[in-house]
DNA sequence: TCTGCTGGATTGTTCAACGATCCAGCGATC
DNA sequence: GATCGCTGGATCGTTGAACAATCCAGCAGA
């Protein structure tokens, strides 16, 4: 969500008048949770594979304490799981998982977009938009998947809610965890271009019934291809 | 969410035919996270109370790296606040959280509802309900709240969505700690209840549209009632 | 009154250790 | 040959101690 780099080389900062934000230096937990997060959206770690506490320490070069302390905070997101004595796994998509996530997206993005925003809120979703049709021309295929993600996640930040962005935030890090490279043709991807503009429109003009209407629809479709490709 | 107990004194049931489900036994650290969400819960840590590492180590008989790996646990959950090098804190009620926590609400219990569910998932929405009921004919307030909570977590059980239900069940964690036994008094409850009944009503009947109105109306205003007695 | 230092307390992180648990392999038994 | 039971190794769960980094309150001095 944010970029890795630290720039913390401006220590003139703080003589400034009211230094307001804390320049915040995460802990190495928090960094190697990071690190992991990237290196799972990234699809470095399979689902289903192994991680060892000791392997992870050592790798990263800190101690085993901390890689638990980051392995516990991913578990939380449902990125890993944990199995006592056995060790840690990268999450796989069980049974139902897909009905799952989509149930909470639909309840989510259609409640935030059905209830409209700041105009501000409005034009970043129309950014998203541009994003994708950017990336389209470019044909990048990376982009276009990221460009996607920056939509729903702009149409839940229609609500102002900082736990809705928190939620959203981690229901579409497990999508780029399970839904990986393998899985998103060029298919899907026109497919949104299309969908989104019309759902953007839709709310710009203040049609926000129709534009729920229309992120519903597409939502149990984009569950239904999901569900097909992968197992139930 | 599930009793303190646990009984592990049958290793008869291990020689059943199918021991399908593997009796879990809580590592120390989902313990202590387990007690002072109940001492969260009941009201021993108010809001913005500090939390000392040592002390809760020696309190409860443990070391304070676990202490530390259930306290990460808990600040996941938004029940502790983390300020790095000062300590971990009870959560205090920011400003905006209230309209944040509503919102959250708003978007899955209302979904939750208008989409219905089985049978058996309505039931437990009237058991709810007549729980509340038997609570006020007995004047037990403390049974009164927790028979809410029961009806609103019901409703979400609606879905059959495990990440919606531990939603859910963070989001009213976090609402018995802030607006504890002091904010609540009988009138808050007399109006829960005729209006727990109608919406059950209304979801029997399969009136799933009207239901939904009656439950963001609901939410609507008892979102009105908190933001009077507490900020903004 | 404001500034700057200092000491104590607490957190962040590491390290080493030990028991508990799981798993694979291997031999013994039927 | 298949099943059972054992055993050893690997890994996890937890502890205790240690040290640096950070914060805070109090105090001295300008």
């Amino acid at each position: 969500m944010a970029s890795a780099d630290q720039e913390v080389n401006e220590p003139a900062g703080l003589n400034s008048a009211r230094a307001r934000v804390r320049m915040r230096v995460p802990s190495v937990a928090e960094r190697v949770a990071e690190e992991l997060r990237y290196q799972l959206a990234e699809g470095f770690l399979v689902p289903g594979s192994k991680l060892t506490e000791a392997t992870i320490a050592e790798d990263l070069g800190v101690s085993r304490n901390t890689v638990r302390e980051a392995f516990a905070e991913l578990a939380g997101e449902r990125l890993l799981l944990r199995q006592p004595n056995k060790g840690v796994f990268v999450a796989t998509l069980e049974a139902g998982d897909i009905h799952d996530v989509y149930t909470v997206r639909r309840a989510i993005e259609v409640s935030s977009l059905r209830a409209g925003g700041s105009p501000e809120r409005v034009a970043a979703v129309r950014a998203a938009v541009d994003e994708g049709k950017r990336a389209a021309e470019a044909n990048d295929n990376e982009g276009l998947g990221s460009a996607n993600q920056h939509f729903h996640g702009a149409i839940v930040a229609l609500a102002e809610s900082n736990r809705l962005n928190t939620i959203m935030a981690q229901i579409l890090a497990e999508m780029r965890l399970y839904f990986h490279k393998a899985t998103l043709n060029a298919h899907f991807y026109s497919d949104w271009l299309t969908e989104n503009e019309r759902i953007c429109s839709a709310l710009e003009a203040g049609e926000l019934e129709r534009a729920g209407d229309l992120l519903l629809a597409y939502l149990n479709r984009s569950e239904q291809q999901q569900t097909a490709i992968h197992g139930a």
